[in-house]
DNA sequence: CTTATTGCAAACGGTTTGCAGGATA
DNA sequence: TATCCTGCAAACCGTTTGCAATAAG
C-alpha cells in the first residue's frame, strides 16, 4: 500500500522545485498508477489511464513516469522481458520479487539476512552498496489450486524458458 | 574458466541431435565467445570475432549465442543497461554480480547462506525454486587506486543513476 | 504572456526475420 | 543434392525525441 499523500507531497515539492506544471494528465496518470497494482508496465497504465481520458498517448506516460521516477515516487524495473515496469514507492520499503513462472505472478518479499549478507559481500570487493536487485523464479507446486492463475492477474509475457 | 572442452562437447550433441551444421563462423564464435571475459554484449564479441573473420555480420552473432543458449553452453543475461549480455555456463556454477557504479566492472559473487534463504522464500510463496538473478550495484570506496578503473574494462554504459 | 506540456509521428537502439546466394553433410 | 547457414537489409518492438499546437502559471 502506498502512502498517497506522501507521494502526492513529494512529487508536488519536485515539480515546485523545477518549475514544472500540473496538468489533468499528469494527475490522472498519477491516480491511475497508484491505483494499479505494482509492476504495470506502460501499456498496462496507458490502457487505465485511457479508461479516464482517452486522448492520452504513450509519449505522455512514458514521460510522465520517468518524471515519477525523478521525483523518487516510482522505482523503475526491467524483469527478463525486457519491458520496463514501475511500481510506487513505499514509505519503509525494500522488497525484491518472486516471479512464478507458471503463472507469472509476481511476489513482493523482503529478507533481512539476505539484505546484510548483500552489504558484506560489497564491502569485500571494496564496494560500498548502493542498490540492488534480487529476483526469484519459481514454479508453483500446486497450479491447479493457483489463485493467481484462476484471477488471471499474471503477466503471462513474463515467463521464460 | 569455463571448460571448454565439456562445453565443446555438449555444443556438439546439440547440434547433431538437432541436425545442425558445423561452419566456420560458429567456429570461431565458439572460440571467441570461450576467449572472451565474462558478460559479453553482441558487439564486443561482433568486434572480437571480426578481428578473425571479418565478413561475421551482427545476424550471425546473435543467431549463434541464441544457439549457444538453446545448448546450454552460454547464459543470457540482462542487466539495467537493457543490452543483452552472455556468458558461458560454468561446471560447478553458480555466481551473481555485483557492478561497479564508479567504474562499470562487474565481479562474481556467490553466497550460500544467500542460496539457502531464496529457496526458502519461493517455499514460502508455494514455489519451487528453478532460477534466480541477484545483482549488486555498489560504489567503489577507493576509485584512485581502482585497478579496473585504470585498465578501463569496465562496461562504463552500465552506470546509471 | 511566457514557459512547460501534450500528442503525433518520426527517429532510435537493440533484436529478429525474410530472402537469395553460399556452404555443409 | 537437399538442407542448413550466412549476410544483407528490412522489419520489429519498446523507448525517446522534434515539433507545432495547447494549456498552465
Amino acid at each position: 500500500m502506498p502512502d498517497s499523500a506522501l507521494l502526492a507531497d513529494r512529487l508536488a515539492t519536485f515539480m515546485r522545485d523545477n518549475g514544472l506544471k500540473q496538468t489533468r494528465q499528469r494527475q490522472v496518470i498519477f491516480d491511475t498508477f497508484l491505483a494499479s497494482g505494482d509492476h504495470v508496465s506502460i501499456d498496462e497504465l496507458l490502457t487505465l489511464v485511457q479508461q479516464h481520458m482517452d486522448s492520452v498517448g504513450y509519449a505522455t506516460v512514458y514521460r510522465t513516469l520517468k518524471l515519477f521516477a525523478d521525483a523518487g515516487i516510482a522505482h523503475e524495473r526491467r524483469f527478463q522481458d525486457g519491458q520496463m515496469r514501475y511500481e510506487p514507492v513505499e514509505v519503509g520499503e525494500h522488497h525484491d520479487h518472486l516471479i512464478c513462472r507458471t503463472c507469472g505472478h509476481i511476489f513482493e518479499f523482503e529478507d533481512d539476512l539476505i539484505e546484510q549478507r548483500q552489504a558484506q559481500v560489497a564491502e569485500a570487493h571494496g564496494l560500498t552498496l548502493v542498490a540492488h536487485r534480487h529476483d526469484i523464479y519459481g514454479e508453483c507446486r500446486a497450479p491447479e489450486t493457483c489463485e493467481y492463475r484462476a484471477r488471471g492477474d499474471g503477466v503471462g509475457a513474463l515467463v521464460h524458458g
